[in-house]
DNA sequence: AAACGTGCTACAATATGCGTAGCAACACAT
DNA sequence: ATGTGTTGCTACGCATATTGTAGCACGTTT
């Protein structure tokens, strides 16, 4: 139930999920995350170091051991989203 | 990224992983996710009633098909974040 | 009729997020 | 050394979301 008060949490999925393609700097991050406020950002930032999930490393921010860990169980959703979304459109047009 | 925004709201998560147990009435979901206000709690219920997750049955609120189909996705999250929360007392401990 | 549980709304207080501006630190070129 | 650029990040005021409490309208049971 933390995991999921951690990742309920405005854009932290979003930020893993970009994070899962290789490290990005803080304003790389930011403008494909929506252009989140920074403010935000770095919250979320600061809360997925703390839980071990994100590091800031060589190249800019990256996923550590446990966050690509997590990404695994996380990519799944990503396939049932696109045939859910389109599932949902399908259902506008009606 | 449309699910993300959805899933990244709060109690949204927290909803489905209760209603994965069978369907629940208003007042026992509430009291089980830590007593949400019943405002977030509809808003949420109307939101992913709106998106074909949740609906309202006979005996409660409950997940649909798709719901249950989101939920096989979403419980290997379950299992990593036990041996994550682990981890992270462990860290603590140090 | 009284008592109960149901889903849900109203309302004020608080927390959270957003958008913009801008700082300090560093790199590099002029 | 002075400009120019990028970096991560903070300050601030406003908007939206969430919380907590109270309570309504409805149906069922007593």
């Amino acid at each position: 139930m933390v995991l999921f008060d951690l990742l309920g949490r405005r854009w932290a999925l979003g930020i893993i999920w970009n994070l899962s393609t290789g490290p990005q700097t803080f304003r790389a991050l930011q403008s494909n995350c929506d252009s989140v406020s920074p403010t935000v950002l770095n919250t979320r930032l600061k809360e997925l170091r703390e839980c071990g999930i994100v590091r800031n490393g060589e190249n800019g921010y990256e996923l550590t051991e446990e966050g690509e860990d997590l990404f695994t169980y996380l990519q799944p959703l990503g396939h049932w989203s696109q045939s859910w979304s389109h599932a949902a459109k399908l259902k506008e047009v009606q």
